[in-house]
RNA sequence: UCCUCGGUCUGACGCGGCGCACCAGCGUGAACCGGGUCAGGGCCGGAAGGCAGCAGCCCUAAGCGCCACGGAGCGGGUGCCGUCAGGGAGCCGGGGGCGC
């Protein structure tokens, strides 16, 4: 899927790889390139423009990595935008423990209908016990393909009468939970091939009598675009929860699944991936993401980065806390009599921090001082005031003194730290240098 | 040209729509001064055993947020909506009289 977009993308950052140095304007030809892609793989304009905005700030803000070059380093940014468009985190339907009613609706021809099978399906291997209700009161044969459907994966199916009332069909659903009880119930609407009043109205009606927990859309991602103004008329008209793009598998260009985010304003939840009953996937943005910027070159990279954050201690991102300190007593309590040791050493008592003894039910205590602190005490010791303190000492059996004593060898700690940084990070031959 | 009926107009009420958001629903939500469970650590005890109890987790309150399907209510540059009432002029439509 995404096999042109993701062929222009990477022939554009190809271009600066093995290139040292990177100009500006260097940079914004591959955006243009790039912006290019995005349009002709029918992406919606506006979406496009600000992707490339976005990639252009992030990219010229940022310092230069030595152990990246600055190819990889824009298509990490790449990567991280990319992931932000198709939605960032992915998203799941609300599951309550009980009563789900969820609405499928869409445009006839979309996949509608077996999409609702596949999530039957889904939801049954999650341990769930779904009903499928065929809801279309015009066709009969809508309802035989749910049916047929319904059988194959053995999840009962409640079909509605020609033209019955929705009044009627809550009616008959609640008969149908008395005495087959069922938590999820997903119901099958009625679809045309275009947006006509008639079923909006209809669809609105029973909408309004069922009251449903989500109301999910189903949309052909190949007709581009065009999906997102249906998805726009839906929401408009009946209200929609949540996107299921269907035939994405199919999809070279995925127009749609890189706008629906932001023209819509809706998570997609689901995307459907081939004929099968088994072909439908979480939508997850990143893995598309990785997909579409080609797997291989991207983890390595994406390792690579990481790795390089670590090494930046100039970032002060990797603050240690005081979970790192009681990681680090309880390594040297299973050492044993380590201040012993170091005792031996010349002038080493004195490079230690005050109150730096390690001996076993010390550690206990200081260990239980940090497990009597909050996430947010433990992250940030600044905000512990003398009522905190005091909390701290009552709960984990010690006193206020000891309690202080801790946060001053952390303190201490903390600085030896920066210190052992500084010295590293100016070239200064510092003890442990590799 | 006059009379008359109706509409346009105004008001009240009803219905619908839109907006607000009180209840409900959903989410979030207390360092300690809420509840449960209480790891670690502590306290009492010779021991057996008890006890208090922090963090976490679970629950809950105020608060905050979401929602506008349901219940109650409020508000309108709201509706070629309904009922009733009021209607000066003008205008539009119907009926009638008189004059040419």
């Amino acid at each position: 899927m995404f096999e042109t977009l993701s062929q222009r993308i990477r022939a554009a950052v190809d271009k600066l790889r093995g290139r040292g140095r990177i100009s500006e304007a260097d940079l914004k030809a591959t955006l243009r390139e790039i912006r290019m892609s995005l349009l002709e793989a029918d992406v919606n304009f506006e979406v496009a423009k600000s992707f490339v905005n976005r990639v252009q700030e992030k990219t010229l803000g940022q310092a230069v990595l030595e152990s990246l070059t600055p190819a990889e380093q824009i298509l990490a940014v790449v990567y991280e935008e990319l992931v932000q468009m198709l939605g960032g985190e992915a998203k799941q339907p609300v599951l309550k423990n009980e009563g789900n009613l969820w609405f499928m609706v869409g445009l006839q021809g979309s996949g509608k209908t077996t999409t609702t099978g596949k999530l039957a399906q889904f939801y049954k291997s999650k341990g769930r016990r779904p009903l499928l209700v065929a809801a279309d009161t015009q066709r009969p044969a809508a309802r035989e393909q749910l049916r047929i459907l319904g059988e194959k994966i053995g999840v009962p199916v409640l079909e509605v009468a020609d033209n019955e009332r929705p009044e009627t069909t809550r009616t008959r659903l609640q008969q149908h939970l008395t005495f087959d009880y069922r938590d999820l119930v997903i119901v099958d609407t009625a679809g045309r091939l275009q947006i006509d009043e008639a079923l909006m109205d209809e669809l609105a009606r029973l909408k309004q009598v069922l009251g449903p927990s989500e109301t999910l859309l189903v949309v052909d991602s190949m007709t581009g675009q065009e999906a997102l103004n249906v998805s726009k008329t839906f929401d408009e008209r009946i209200g929609v929860s949540g996107l299921i793009l269907t035939k994405l598998d199919g999809d070279a260009r995925g127009g749609a699944a890189l706008s629906a985010r932001h023209v819509t304003g809706k998570p997609i939840y689901f995307a459907g991936v081939s004929e099968k009953l088994e072909g439908l996937e979480p939508f997850y943005p990143d893995r598309l993401a990785q997909r579409i910027l080609g797997m291989g070159d991207l983890q390595t990279l994406l390792e690579k980065a990481k790795l390089a954050e670590l090494e930046a201690p100039q970032k002060d991102l990797k603050e240690i806390t005081l979970e790192d300190l009681i990681t680090q007593m309880r390594q040297m309590r299973k050492m044993g009599s380590f201040t012993e040791i170091l005792g031996m050493i010349p002038g080493m008592s004195r490079m230690l921090p005050p109150g730096f003894s390690v001996d076993e039910k010390q550690v206990n205590r200081m260990e239980a001082i940090v497990l009597s602190m909050t996430p947010k005490e433990r992250r940030d010791p600044k905000v512990l005031n003398a009522s905190r303190r005091k909390r701290i000492a009552a709960g984990s059996g010690t006193t206020v003194q000891e309690v202080n004593r801790l946060i001053k060898t952390f303190e201490d700690t903390k600085q030896l730290m920066k210190t052992l940084a500084k010295q590293q990070q100016r070239g200064g031959r510092g003890l442990f240098r590799r």
